[in-house]
DNA sequence: ATTTTTCTACTTCAAATGTAGTATATCAAT
DNA sequence: ATTGATATACTACATTTGAAGTAGAAAAAT
């Protein structure tokens, strides 16, 4: 897998948000915060779908977007690149950079809430 | 501030390791697993002086290159542009994501130690 | 059947990135 | 002062990314 461009990655999130089988339309309804030119959500798509992300299914005059790579699937794969990309591949180290722009005692809490679960399973 | 490219990080790396007013033979030193040709770091380190990360001083024959940019800062600022990319700004989401591809024990209890602390400070 | 509308596919273009070659300036040696 | 060695600056070029225009196919309307 390979990370996605800035651009390609906000159509496939709205993508994951919209589910499999979304038409284009909606697409576009999803990402107009973005201000593109209509025509560019089709630009990205197809780039999506030759990098193998999304499939394509055509019905009647119009195509259905259907994502190839879930979005948990995408997030394991990014986490771990960012990680080893600048972070020597450990999460503290990550999370130490975090905090040095200041944590919400609600992130801390959700981040210990976490930790909690995870070693739940360990015995 | 702006998230470097891949090789310009790189460089940027070695250069946070081996210290302000560093000469180009001991970049390309620390640089030579990646099997670049020799003015290839040249190219990289160029860029980084005109993004503003980093300053050169002629000394002699030979320039010197120091950061502009502490690892810190430039940790902090990616961490954070990482967050709210993908993770919706959560840091629990980012390390929930890491967690899909399982962390070791040992990982695990390097955060519970940071956060520990980080609440340590909280009173 | 022809025209119009509406999508989509194909093409274009500039800027950024990955990578490296060539030209030039500078220092050292004669 | 001239030549030779070296390090650096400038240029080049393919690919990728950000962004969008144009041409063509399919469907709808007449």
């Amino acid at each position: 897998m390979k990370r996605l461009p800035d651009t390609e990655l906000e159509v496939l999130k709205a993508l994951w948000t919209l589910g499999p089988d979304t038409a284009r339309a909606q697409l576009e309804e999803a990402l107009v915060p973005f201000g593109w030119a209509p025509n560019t959500v089709n630009t990205y798509l197809k780039r999506l779908e030759e990098k193998g992300f999304v499939s394509v299914r055509r019905e009647g005059k119009s195509n259905r977007y259907t994502p190839l790579v879930s979005r948990e699937e995408y997030l394991a794969f990014d986490s771990q690149a960012v990680l080893s990309r600048l972070y020597g591949s450990s999460p503290r180290n990550f999370v130490a950079a975090l905090a040095r722009n200041g944590l919400k005692q609600e992130e801390l809490d959700d981040l210990q809430a976490l930790l909690d679960e995870l070693n739940g399973g360990r015995n």
